[in-house]
RNA sequence: GCGAUCGUAGCUCAGUCGGUUAGAGCGCUGGUUUGUGGUACCAGAGGUCGUGGGUUCGGAUCCCAUCGGUCGCCCCA
């Protein structure tokens, strides 16, 4: 007979096992949990929105960047033939259920989620195919009020994590439509001038995306992106103002900030704020979260002129940063010996697991099996359950740190256990 | 799409100037102790050496191809 061959997983895809000090899994969940503690104390709102849209939705939220729309997402027809996206992002989802949805009545929304996404790239440090995000938009706010408060939400979920300390928070301003245009302007007049000292790739980005040779990683780069102007020469007083008020709160806030007058961002709908919190700790992969505003995405997506601004955060890398957090071990090992002490140990778990005491019955195995297993569990306390006790109407209950062991009757076992 | 590097037991890895039956630790099963763990000791099960081809008397080891992992480039919404 022919050996079945098991299917693999697809590439980029990860299977997470909890249950150990060292689990991924552990860590995941508690960046999720952390960041859902956080959202709450600052009124974010949950919501969630499809893991897969039109096509449309992304596509046109990604406007011209042909390459990402192409070659980056995960599309396909379905089977009535429309076009269809796995979701490379949350933002777009969440502008067309704005949109869509009427949510417009309920502006300024805070809101918040986090789940899977997918995109189409080679692996690698901190890089999936499908990988995991938390996120959070304000959407309806073109106050610098909204960046502020949303920095302030990024920064304290950073510290709660324990990861602030290897992470800085890079900041720049976009400015506003005008402010950038004369930037845009002036960078590609910088970078035709010096030409002949780019490398090819940034020649090519030249064309495509200039604003990008700015955080160009070939050394050839570096002279003529750093030589390069700064946009500051470029804003209006408006949007200098809209700058400074996000920097005053960030200060008054007690966030710490860095200018990165080299980030930027590709997309003409991002305005003002952009941020990046970046670590050294993961490799080619710095950035932990990102985000800034986008003022002119809704009305890209057909949606009135609404002014907007977020951020997402992936959480492998978060987790990859994170310190093993302390994990739930079951209190209690239920150890039945014997088929009519197994049936009685049945109803004592579930009794026991009904009262809020989280226990684990080992049935396998010898007796010191049972015991090595019980043990090897974490469990505080050991129940033994043999026909000896069974017949005295009693169980053995033991203290598995101390190894006392005493008899309790089987009815006091609850009311003790839940009392410990 | 491009480059580098690695694929040996369930896991982590030894073993390659080509040479009898391919090893260790952990884990698993059983035993020393017919019902008592965190120690110890003994035994056992478990491997198409990623896959296919080539060179050779002989390939885990050398060559080619292919698949997969990892890291980096590109891209980064």
């Amino acid at each position: 007979m022919a050996k079945i061959e098991t299917p693999r997983p697809v590439r980029g895809t990860q299977d997470m096992l909890g249950g150990t000090a060292e689990a991924f899994q552990e860590r995941f969940a508690h960046v999720v949990a952390a960041f859902d503690k956080v959202r709450r104390l600052y009124g974010f709102q949950r919501v969630e929105v499809p893991v897969f849209e039109a096509t449309a939705v992304f596509a046109r939220s990604l406007g011209e960047s042909t390459d990402v729309v192409s070659k980056e997402m995960y599309t396909f027809d379905d089977r009535g033939g429309d076009s269809i996206t796995l979701r490379p992002e949350f933002t777009a989802g969440i502008a067309r259920a704005y949109v869509t949805e009427g949510w417009q009545q309920y502006a300024p929304l805070k809101v918040a989620t986090n789940g899977p996404l997918f995109r189409y790239e080679r692996p690698q440090k901190g890089r999936f195919r499908q990988f995991h995000q938390l996120d959070a938009e304000i959407i309806g706010a073109g106050e610098p009020g909204a960046d502020i408060e949303l920095l302030v939400f990024a920064d304290q979920l950073l510290r709660e994590l324990g990861v602030s300390e290897g992470v800085t928070l890079n900041l720049n301003t976009l400015g506003d439509a005008q402010s950038r245009e004369a930037w845009r302007a002036a960078l590609i007049a910088h970078f035709e001038a010096h030409r002949d000292q780019l490398s090819e790739e940034s020649l090519d980005r030249l064309n495509r995306n200039p604003l990008r040779i700015l955080d160009s990683k070939d050394p050839r780069d570096r002279p003529v992106a750093d030589s390069a102007p700064d946009i500051d020469a470029y804003l209006t007083d408006e949007a200098k103002a809209f700058f400074d008020k996000v920097t005053a709160g960030l200060d008054a806030a007690g966030v710490a900030w860095e200018r990165n007058s080299r980030l930027v961002r590709g997309l003409d709908y991002y305005r003002h704020t952009a941020f990046e919190f970046i670590t050294d700790r993961l490799g080619a992969q710095g950035t932990v979260l990102g985000g800034g505003r986008y003022d002119g995405l809704i009305e890209n997506l057909g949606g009135p002129a609404t002014p907007a601004v977020g951020w997402a955060a992936g959480i492998e890398r978060l987790a990859m940063l994170i310190d093993a957090p302390q994990q739930d071990r079951p209190s209690v090992a239920v150890i039945p010996m014997g088929e009519a002490a197994e049936t009685k140990a049945t109803g004592i778990i579930a009794d026991l697991r009904r009262n809020g005491v989280a226990c684990d019955m080992g049935y396998r195995g010898n007796m010191k099996k049972r015991m090595q297993r019980a043990n090897a569990s974490g469990a505080a306390w050991a129940i033994i359950l043999g026909d000896d006790e069974l017949a005295r109407g009693e169980a053995a209950l033991r203290d598995l740190r101390s190894g006392e062991q005493q008899a309790v009757p089987l009815a006091a076992l609850v009311e003790k256990l839940t009392a410990l």
